[in-house]
DNA sequence: ACTTTTATGATTGATTTTGAACGAAATTGG
DNA sequence: CCAATTTCGTTCAAAATCAATCATAAAAGT
């Protein structure tokens, strides 16, 4: 039984989805193809952002706060990651609400957020919405389905509740600011939910650390003229028209 | 059967997440593999903070909010909780629509879940969310403000949203059963959602140890013959009425 | 019909994971 | 307190898996 390529790929994606992991060599015997095969598709998975490959297989992509995503980065990542919190926590101001996308970036700000007064914060993030009310900070969790392995919250329909509200600021974490390709993530679905918070905000900003700066990744969620940029250094060159227009703060040294 | 690191580490965390311990010995059993396979996994977890290393296994984290909420309570009243949520969950059929209340003696449910199929569970505790999201139950969570003490959704909106649903069954935790005043809570706004909750409810069901029965709180939920109780060893006496309408379950001892 | 492109399968050396061995450290029971 | 036992951490070799390359065959374009 003889199947193409695109075939094979969903195959995998739907069983990934059903099993939350897959075997490369299951595969090879569900698929009917060489070993070769399967590693080339998975590989063009990853690249989609569809998947991450581990040894032996792949699983299911993890969006994000797990543990490892905090404790796997380096301390200067970590260092600047505060840096850049720090700095997007000082742009809000008392009595507004804020949307804090769910991810590393922005959970890094509830910190610094101890003072703030009379500041509703609407998250997507579970784990943000249960450390934002351990420091007294009024929050909203937005509620929809809950994706098994990652604890965010996405999906169609947190498109739909998020269009019922209206925020003064946003705050979002990207894997990739590009001058050409804009502000990108790996996940369509968080992309989507991203999109449709920008589109309620009167300002949104982008939360990324150098590493991120000139880099692509998979799913588009806005040029780069569509929000701020956070950032702890950049690059004149790469971002100098960008830069021209006066939406990127840099944090302190 | 063969498996590997990710699956390993996931069914590590699942059985820790149900027993609240894991031992060496078992795991090398239970996962089939080595000795040193299984001290790396656990070596593994502990750096990424998912687990705290003990000579001859592991156990779980221990966190802010699990730690008072166990340890406060007495060992007895802790086995009457299990019991309770073990009957519970043994009502649950596949599926169906589950609602999930918040607190600890629906929490306290989760771990006899792991293996139902097909069912979905909604729920307006986060800590409830989380917790199946990680033995892989499809949950979804509601989404409203968010009670600063006790990560619970509640509020007017919640009870907007529910009336969207129809539940199969609903599970309750109550603090205080009377045969006068009905099932009772200490804050109307829960009361409010468990009151619609039960509304959209084929079956509804409170949970309640010894303790709170033929005890009154604040705020009424609803009358005794509203729901099923659930309970670990009820005084005849007392409910000697509500008994007659075999609206009541008891746990074996 | 011929070349170019693309998809696939096989091969090879590098990398990762695994299981066993052994001395060090911790626990247990007198 | 000491000895016996268990468990721990490290090292090393075997096994599995990976990435890269090459060759073949089908598909597409000229």
């Amino acid at each position: 039984m003889k199947v193409f390529t695109e075939e094979r790929q969903q195959a995998i994606i739907k069983q990934l989805n059903r099993d939350g992991i897959v075997k490369l060599q299951e595969l090879v015997q569900t698929l009917d193809c060489s070993i070769s095969t399967v590693r080339r598709d998975l590989q063009e998975l990853e690249d989609q952002g569809k998947l991450v490959r581990v040894h032996g297989g792949a699983t299911q992509i993890t969006t994000l706060q797990s543990e490892p995503g905090v404790l796997e980065k380096s301390s200067k990542n970590v260092q600047a990651k505060q840096k850049i919190a720090k700095l997007a926590v000082q742009q809000i101001r008392a009595d507004e609400v804020i949307y804090l996308d769910a991810g590393t970036s922005t959970e890094a700000m509830i910190p610094f957020m101890t003072t703030l007064s009379s500041v509703l914060v609407v998250t997507n993030g579970v784990q943000l919405a249960s450390k934002l009310a351990d420091i007294n900070v009024k929050t909203y969790l937005l509620g929809c389905e809950l994706k098994n392995t990652t604890k965010a919250i996405i999906g169609a329909d947190v498109v739909e509740t998020i269009k019922n509200f209206r925020f003064n600021q946003a705050f979002m974490g990207v894997n990739g600011v590009h001058p050409k390709y804009g502000f990108t993530t790996p996940d369509p679905n968080e992309a989507a939910v991203k999109r449709a918070v920008l589109a309620q905000s009167e300002l949104g900003y982008f939360l990324a650390d150098k590493s991120k700066l000139n880099e692509v990744s998979f799913a588009k969620v806005a040029e780069l003229g569509a929000g701020v940029l956070l950032t702890d250094e950049h690059d004149k060159e790469v971002l100098q028209e960008f830069d021209q227009t006066k939406r990127i703060m840099e944090a302190e040294k």
